[in-house]
DNA sequence: ATGTGTGCAAACGCTTTGCAATTTG
DNA sequence: CAAATTGCAAAGCGTTTGCACACAT
């Protein structure tokens, strides 16, 4: 999350509250995630606020939205380009960030502007690994 | 989709019209766009349905169920190993057959069974590139 | 008869929206 | 003060669920 650079909106106390959530939060939050945090210090936060001012980080490039959990969106203040790694069963996502040759041939471009790429890795992660409870389903 | 294997289900009137909307279906479908294909040519069919027979070919590995779109889950009836290309106006995708190595140091793979990676690209189609109604949002 | 699949409608979770009241620069 | 932001509640959309009915072996 760029906050070393001047980002260019209104401070309100509201949206200090969600940025320092995310600051450093390598969880990868959903905006439901987000709301029950910052619920818990701002009683009067609400679900379109969050909405908002994801949507206004998204667009200043504050945080990145990811579409690798198929439940829901979930958000990443980390914007140096990285990959993931999600765990099937608890939906935990780790960071990868090792580099990949990622070019496409001209044929397989279909003439689109490619503007990114993104890895999803998929697997089970040590915790629920041999957890009975996890295991169906 | 593995239609020259035998899969081992009970084959429904509604669950044939299902297969038969996706077989060679390369438009990624979401459950509603299988719906309404589907319903033209079978009026009682329902979500229900659609849903649990997806569910059924999913877990017989039939059909794979793709993260890509924000918005919704969609379903690739192509079970070869391959990535895609997805068009952040228009939503559509395309699919990408090019191989990658994508192999994680010890370290990334934080202690994971990784069962399997998947690479999307993001861009702008031929078509949503120009059109005036398409650049905003 | 037993188990499986279907259809309907209700419910659910995540996300968006309209709008009046409030706050910010 | 003008413009932007907030909070609330309702609505929207994709998806899941419970249950009665129908069908197949």
């Amino acid at each position: 999350m760029k906050l070393d650079r001047r980002i260019d909106i209104k401070l309100t106390p509201q949206r200090l509250a969600i940025l320092e959530c995310l600051v450093g939060n390598t969880s990868h939050p959903s905006a439901s995630d987000i709301y029950k945090s910052v619920f818990e210090k701002f009683p009067t936060m609400s679900f379109a606020t969050v909405y908002n001012t994801l949507e206004t980080l998204k667009e200043k490039g504050v945080v990145v939205e990811l579409s690798i959990d198929p439940d829901k969106k979930r958000f990443d203040p980390n914007t140096i380009p990285h990959h993931h790694l999600l765990c099937l069963r608890c939906k935990i996502i780790k960071d990868i960030f090792e580099k990949f040759s990622l070019v496409l041939s001209e044929s397989e471009e279909y003439n689109f502007d490619i503007i990114g790429n993104h890895v999803d890795f998929y697997g089970i992660c040590p915790q629920c690994k041999g957890v009975e409870s996890n295991k169906h389903k």
